[in-house]
DNA sequence: GTTCCAATGTATCAGAAAGATATATCTAAA
DNA sequence: TTTAGATATATCTTTCTGATACATTGGAAC
């Protein structure tokens, strides 16, 4: 079976545990977010898919109250999907970095304009180091799930000294401007 | 006047000399390519959207042969767009990395189909790096346009490191799956 | 010398994805 | 008590990618 991608963080946070769409929007943007981003406008439509392919389904509602909050689980067939995808050749997806774009084009602008932009960048980047090594600590010392937070662990290694190199580079680049 | 990011890499191109759409691709994905991409499908409607708006105007053409080639050049007009863009705050896009999408629900599939991914990716980076290092130096020795090369030179320095970066982490999570 | 392929070149289309918006409910604080 | 913010589902428009179409040119192979 041919699965989009976009699917793939619905299916993967799945098998951690069942989830509404609102839910694994907010845990793709909380755990994911330093390698991938899902909207709500493919989220929604993702969902409704992989239903019909039955590849996740519909926890019985409680049904008693008014108020819907449809909750889904993975599927036997959905962890088949699933395995199979992370097999294949991850695909290499284009990048688009603004500021960059802007440094690269300083001289046809403002330059002071450009640090300005850096020193934002650097406390931005700043802030998310913080998040990283305090979501780090908690995987370390979490009991349960200790294979699952090995890899989790792996990826938010990268995420820390990216993020480290790149403030690294927002200083020398502030620096080069004093001068 | 509010532009759209994608006519940026056209703008500022064409502040460097004038070129056409097949060229402006080339160039992009050469030069911008580390943080950078731009596809066909929207360079060429974008091409005739800056011209509608006077941001750029066709060169006369050397009307004798058959073979038409448009070449494009930037108006006063296209110059403080450009400027003006570069002023404002950069946008911060999605990002999506499937390998580390992978990584992320390896015990969902092989782990060991994760470190061959690993392995070639780690090959990739290694070729991208040594093709930026060679830029580099192509940037540190050219005589014209010192203030421009300046600036290239910072976005590639952070290419280098990230990239530099990343190889090390290929390295570690491939030990990692040794023990 | 011709045929064949890769590179050059412009352009569009289908489908994927982002961002904005609509709508409604629940909860906790002012 | 009302009101703001979080929860929740969903769709619409615009942007963007990837694939494809089509035509020309230059050089290599035969």
């Amino acid at each position: 079976m041919l699965i989009k991608a976009a699917s793939i963080p619905i299916l993967g946070l799945l098998t951690v545990s069942p989830m509404s769409g609102y839910d694994l929007k907010k845990t793709i943007d909380i755990s994911l977010n330093f390698f991938w981003a899902e909207s709500f406008g493919q989220l929604y439509p993702q969902l409704k898919m992989l239903k019909d392919e039955a590849l996740i389904e519909l926890l019985p509602q409680t049904g008693d109250s008014g108020r819907e909050k449809k909750t889904y689980k993975i599927t036997e067939k959905g962890r088949g999907v699933l395995a199979e995808w992370i097999l294949q050749n991850p695909v290499i997806r284009p990048q688009r970095d603004e500021l960059l774009l802007k440094m690269f084009f300083a001289t046809e602008g403002d330059p002071s304009a450009i640090r300005d932009h850096c020193v934002q960048s650097r406390s931005d980047a700043e802030a998310l180091l913080q998040r990283y090594v305090a979501i780090d600590a908690q995987l370390r010392d979490m009991p349960e799930d200790r294979e699952k937070a090995k890899y989790w662990r792996m990826t938010l290694k990268l995420g820390i000294s990216q993020t480290q190199n790149y403030i690294r580079w927002c200083d020398d680049v502030v620096e080069e401007f004093e001068i």
